[in-house]
DNA sequence: TTCTTTTTTTAGATATAACTAAATATTAAT
DNA sequence: ATTAATATTTAGTTATATCTAAAAAAAGAA
């Protein structure tokens, strides 16, 4: 497993989380800062190894096994962020670039002892949960959809307001359960914001946000 | 500077603690388990960043400022080393290949937070002096030469015993102050010690041994 | 000094991971 | 249903760091 590979694999973990669907070239270009040709590459490469199912023109999507690793690189990222944090006296803001480089290090002894040293902790130092040996993370607590700012990204897991006008609204707009919104921008002034579903956007009221539960 | 590259620097730095002159480039290739003509490669490109200074067949020398790079990286090692060891219970043999990646983690801020995380240590666990920001170590302390054991490197610094005849036999061997030595075999039975200077290898009594005081 | 052995270097090849430019496939629009 | 626009892939190139095999230089021996 290279490290290059190991960057695809997170940056693919990542892009799912916030789009349904197959990955696109395109996609995984811009959140790498590479070009689309690169990708085709590399993504043949981890097709091969049976790490991410592939579909000419159809993008991209984790197999059980790229989930995994992916997980396990992300697991290993966020436990060195709360080390640089907790122990290093590093700002929540400083640690991202030192985190990238020391997520490739490869010892399960040392991010077993990583993990015990700091107290098995369940959360990095921005709020994003740490998934355990197996891959499994603990879920993000609900919010309100009006709670998230720009560039956050969410799941719709239930609804406050019940009313059949509500819900006939969400049926119009395509926003249901499970679906997968990306704030694009939030206005100051009024709350509204311009949320992203699957590659639609469009602009919310904050009635509608304030009524809408999420899984950060 | 590349991770090669940082390799390279390293070995040589590490060599020319024991031999004393040129490195050559077989000595290196030994050293990284590599090729000769890898080696030549490297040399080159080192030599044009100014790190090393480099005569054909007469091998390579560090310059101040592959000192320094060479320097910092070992002191990044050995700060890893005591972080292993005191922190997550490490034992003194797993922690090497560990350090081997951790050394190339690019971050000032890191390693000088780390030092003092840890207590500003002299010593890395296996008692090796870590170098400071600047790339000042120090010393070894004095030990009898029938002290040392099998692959340890040392430099002679003073004689126990003055006796002419005891001096006489040292110049003969060409054993002299300052000469850099490295055991090479101890014989349980006897202490009897296999040691080589420059090139030369010979074979040295207890006796003999017993009288040397080295640098470690 | 000439020959042999050892050491070092050069030349050419390979793999990884990028890139650019051009070709091709898919989707959107008229 | 064509055409236009967009997305993706292919082909060919580059840089790093390796390697093998062969050539060249230096050191050692006769």
């Amino acid at each position: 497993m290279t490290r290059s590979e190991e960057n695809y694999l997170k940056a693919i973990y990542h892009l799912s989380d916030t789009f349904d669907g197959g990955i696109s070239t395109n996609a995984i270009a811009e959140k790498m800062k590479t070009k689309a040709s690169s990708v085709t590459d590399m993504i043949k490469k981890l097709s091969e190894k049976e790490l991410v199912n592939y579909r000419r023109y159809k993008g991209v999507e984790l197999t059980e096994r790229g989930k995994l690793v992916a997980a396990s690189i992300i697991r290993k990222h966020r436990l060195w962020e709360v080390f640089l944090v907790d122990k290093l006296n590093f700002t929540w803001d400083e640690v991202h670039d030192v985190a990238e480089q020391l997520e490739h290090i490869k010892s399960e002894k040392l991010i077993n002892q990583l993990d015990e040293f700091l107290g098995f902790p369940k959360r990095d130092p921005h709020g994003d949960p740490i998934p355990d040996k197996d891959g499994n993370m603990s879920d993000h607590a609900d919010v309100l959809l009006v709670t998230l700012n720009k560039n956050d990204k969410g799941i719709i897991v239930g609804v406050k307001d019940s009313s059949s006008s509500f819900l006939k609204y969400l049926d119009k707009q395509g926003i249901a359960l499970g679906k997968k919104i990306k704030v694009i921008d939030k206005e100051p002034f009024d709350n509204s914001m311009k949320i992203r579903i699957k590659k639609e956007e469009f602009t919310i009221s904050q009635q509608i946000a304030n009524n809408i539960y999420m899984k950060k």
